[in-house]
DNA sequence: ATTATCTATAGATCTATAGATAATGC
DNA sequence: ATTATCTATAGATCTATAGATAATGC
């Protein structure tokens, strides 16, 4: 809006744009209302980013890049147990999404509205998962095999762990006026879920 | 676009409108859009319609209404056990679903659009679940008492249920591209998801 | 000199309506 | 007469760019 003067205005710009597309998504964010909540005149908008969907492209590859990252961070498990390592992947997925709770839904819409980047988007994507989805993949199998685990496929219980995720920050601007909770009860609920969604999962992997 | 003479023009107004919002969402799809499919001219729109808005709450009312009712479908269950109960809800659930794939999308995006719509749902759709929930929740706890199922709340479980179901349908336009999945490889996957959502739910609730 | 910022505007939508003409129902 | 359909257009955006002016870096 106003008094930003420590930051450049090409940074305001992108801060304001992120915020303005993650709320209302790319056609209903015009260049024009962004320049006028960064305090500028609209023509610099284009002078910095070139064209609409330029900068919009900008912000998302980086907000997607960032997104994809955190979901399959495993440094530092080598030594848990298996159940311990899908608690830790459920519970820092789930605090990215608590970050970025709007997220899925940009890039749901935004996908679908151009499905070449998705192309784009999947070969930068390629290398990150490899190696540990095959690691988890063995871990599985192995409890499996141990008894430890009834069986499943690795597919279907990453699945299962990302809808139980996904869907809660996917419905909550719904729920929260449809239940009308207050910015505490939202929360409170939230983190309920967060240990409800780890027990739902451990709970069903029983043998 | 050309012969649909046998029915009315406002009735394929309808329903090419229908179509346009559900893939595109209510800013993207323009009148002129709509009577161009329609082969209409642009002003025949709003004759019937008068405004775009009041086209699309037609539209929307009339879906989002269908959309909950379908949940909570609770006749000739009486004699079931609780489980098949479940079951029985979570397939009819996704079922509809299935149907109309975009609806949950749909849903999240017009209602951020316009929060009012809300309010005014809300009431529509209060009576209908109502004793619904009673019931599960009076069977819920029986069925915990008995020990018959582990300890969990009846929100928790809906959510689980609820989560499942639309986060499938929510992901899939992207797994679909990601995966290059063709409508058999599609359909296949959603078959399997039906079971594998109800199986990992009634896994989950084991004492 | 170069880069940042502004004003002004062209050209492309898009929604909604006015007013003319064609089709239909009595 | 009434209802359905069309043509034409006003008025409101919105994106992108041209061209002028101010600020900054050497």
């Amino acid at each position: 809006m106003d008094i930003k003067n420590d930051q450049s205005l090409e940074q305001s710009i992108l801060e304001i744009a992120e915020k303005l597309f993650l709320e209302k998504g790319f056609a209903q964010t015009s260049t024009t209302e962004i320049a006028k909540e960064v305090g500028c005149n609209q023509a610099l908008v284009h002078y910095y980013f070139r064209t609409k969907d330029n900068l919009f492209n900008v912000i998302f590859e980086q907000k997607f890049k960032l997104f994809f990252q955190g979901i399959f961070e495993m440094k530092n498990m080598g030594e848990l147990k298996f159940q311990d390592k899908l608690k830790h992947i459920i519970e820092t997925h789930f605090d990215m999404l608590r970050q970025n709770p709007k997220m899925p839904f940009l890039i749901i819409t935004e996908l679908s509205r151009r499905p070449e980047q998705i192309i784009i988007l999947r070969e930068k994507l390629h290398s990150l998962p490899e190696q540990v989805f095959s690691e988890l993949n063995n871990n599985l199998k192995l409890e499996i095999e141990l008894g430890n685990i009834r069986e499943i496929s690795l597919t279907d219980l990453i699945i299962n762990m990302l809808s139980l995720n996904i869907a809660l920050f996917v419905m909550m601007p719904i729920a929260e006026k449809i239940l009308q909770l207050n910015e505490t009860q939202k929360e409170m609920m939230i983190t309920h879920r967060k240990t409800e969604n780890v027990e739902f999962i451990l709970k069903s992997l029983r043998p």
